[in-house]
DNA sequence: GCATGATCATGC
DNA sequence: GCATGATCATGC
């Protein structure tokens, strides 16, 4: 049979294919391809791809729009993954489906987009990405024949529509990444400069491409691995995008005191006080997710369950905040490549709990999406920076005060007992982090309930 | 009562 | 034993 095709597989039939692929599975692109056979292997974007369709699958890359193997409409996607730490892989890139014609893009429904098909059915081959290491020997460590998962469909046609309301009502130059889950309109790397015309209006936008998340891909790549649970839907959940889904659940539960909570959960024994992570604990029960495991929604989602007690006045008991960070690293960081940036583009679901008018107990009283506006990273900037300038300046034990800055703070993060560690200057100072002010939280809540 | 400092609890 | 998230404690 496969001689009838010019390939080492019968292009006509899917499985053929898989099977075929599935053997690059702990092999390198060195096995299949003589280097002197390569003109220029040089590291640049694309490059193992490329190899693999004309060396492994032994056909020529095209540029045009059909699928890579057109017989049987599958797409060849090949992608890396890299190590963070022991045992932890996440997918280093977003993974680009097919570019946004914001012209057609109006005249689509999700189920009949260019998107939908392209992603239908996808060969993905996915490498170990590492530092310092010729293309050539990256290890393929996993390949699969992807399809939409039926539990992420409403998600993702929920994304995709949010974006082309943009197009349609003539705002194409307004679509951001931000404003999506898990699969988002991301700008095309090329040339930032370039732009390119809309159908409802006359200002220019930003090329874009649809494309798979780098947070959703790190699940579907890690979806071997254990510990990651995929919230049950009941048959009347199955077209709600995440929050929906979300509130729904919390729903029966809200009003409910801590207290009775973590009765209805079983937290409650004798002689024990209750857990420290017990909202944790009940957003993961209430969702139906086994304590634990970690949600792949919210994985996939790149969003953080996190408590908010909030006072009678309407104001948070705490503010919230991040990691501890080194004074070295901080000292020398621009805000822009600094952790703390990374911290504030993290989604959250908020669980707030409120001090009811006359009771002294915090009541279960909604759930909340949130993510800092863009516009206050400025804000966010400033507090960064003089954090950093008293640093430099050789007063790292100096903090930024609450009253300083509308968003954030530092304040220690370390106990007398726990060792200080290095400044630039080579003195020993407690540790530190950044905090989101309760006030600003409190200002926050309210503005997404009005 | 709030801002800030200090510490606890848990999981790896 | 440390990193992280959550919360308590205290001094103004």
């Amino acid at each position: 049979m496969l001689g009838c095709t010019p390939f080492p597989y019968d292009d006509a039939d899917v499985d053929s294919i898989v099977t075929y692929a599935r053997k690059l599975e702990g092999t390198r692109l060195r096995d299949y391809v003589d280097r002197n056979a390569i003109a220029n292997p040089r590291r640049q974007r694309g490059v193992v791809g490329n190899l693999i369709e004309r060396y492994y699958f032994l056909y020529k890359p095209n540029n045009d729009k059909r699928p890579d193997f057109p017989k049987v409409g599958l797409e060849l996607k090949v992608t890396p993954m890299k190590l963070v730490r022991k045992n932890e892989y996440v997918a280093k890139e977003r993974l680009v489906i097919t570019d946004i014609n914001y012209y057609g893009v109006i005249a689509e429904t999700y189920e009949t987009s260019h998107f939908f098909e392209k992603a239908s059915s996808i060969l993905l081959a996915v490498y170990l990405w590492e530092p310092e290491v010729d293309p050539l020997d990256y290890v393929f460590k996993l390949v699969e024949h992807w399809h939409i998962p039926p539990e992420d469909a409403p998600q993702l046609k929920a994304d995709w529509e949010t974006v082309v309301a943009k197009v349609k009502d003539g705002h194409a130059e307004d679509i951001s990444s931000r404003d999506t889950l898990y699969l988002e309109a991301c700008t095309k790397a090329s040339d930032s400069s370039v732009r390119t015309g809309q159908p409802r209006s006359d200002v220019l936008a930003k090329p874009r491409a649809w494309a798979l998340k780098k947070s959703y891909m790190t699940i579907v790549e890690n979806k071997f691995l254990e510990n990651m649970e995929t919230i049950r839907r009941r048959p009347s959940e199955r077209d709600l995008d995440l929050l929906s889904l979300v509130q729904e659940r919390f729903q029966p539960y809200l009003g409910k005191t801590e207290a009775e909570l973590a009765a209805v959960f079983g937290y409650v024994h004798a002689g024990r006080r209750l857990p420290k992570d017990l909202c944790a604990l009940i957003t993961k029960r209430i969702l139906g997710v086994d304590e634990k495991s970690k949600i792949t929604e919210f994985e996939k989602a790149g969003i953080k369950p996190k408590t908010i007690r909030v006072k009678k006045n309407g104001v948070p008991k705490e503010s919230v905040s991040f990691p501890a960070f080194d004074y070295v690293k901080l000292a020398k960081t621009p805000f822009e490549d600094s952790d703390f940036y990374g911290y504030l583009q993290q989604r959250y679901l908020f669980v707030i709990y409120c001090k009811d008018a006359v009771g002294e107990k915090y009541r279960l009283s909604k759930v909340l999406f949130w993510q800092m506006p863009e516009s206050d990273y400025g804000e966010a900037k400033r507090c960064y920076e003089e954090m950093q300038k008293h640093v430099i300046e050789g007063h790292a034990e100096q903090s930024v005060s609450k009253k300083r800055n509308r968003c954030c703070h530092t304040r220690p993060h370390s106990s007398q007992k726990e060792k200080p560690v290095l400044t630039p200057q080579g003195d020993l100072v407690g540790k530190k982090c950044f905090w989101l002010n309760n006030d600003y939280i409190a200002s926050e809540i309210a503005k997404a309930s009005k």
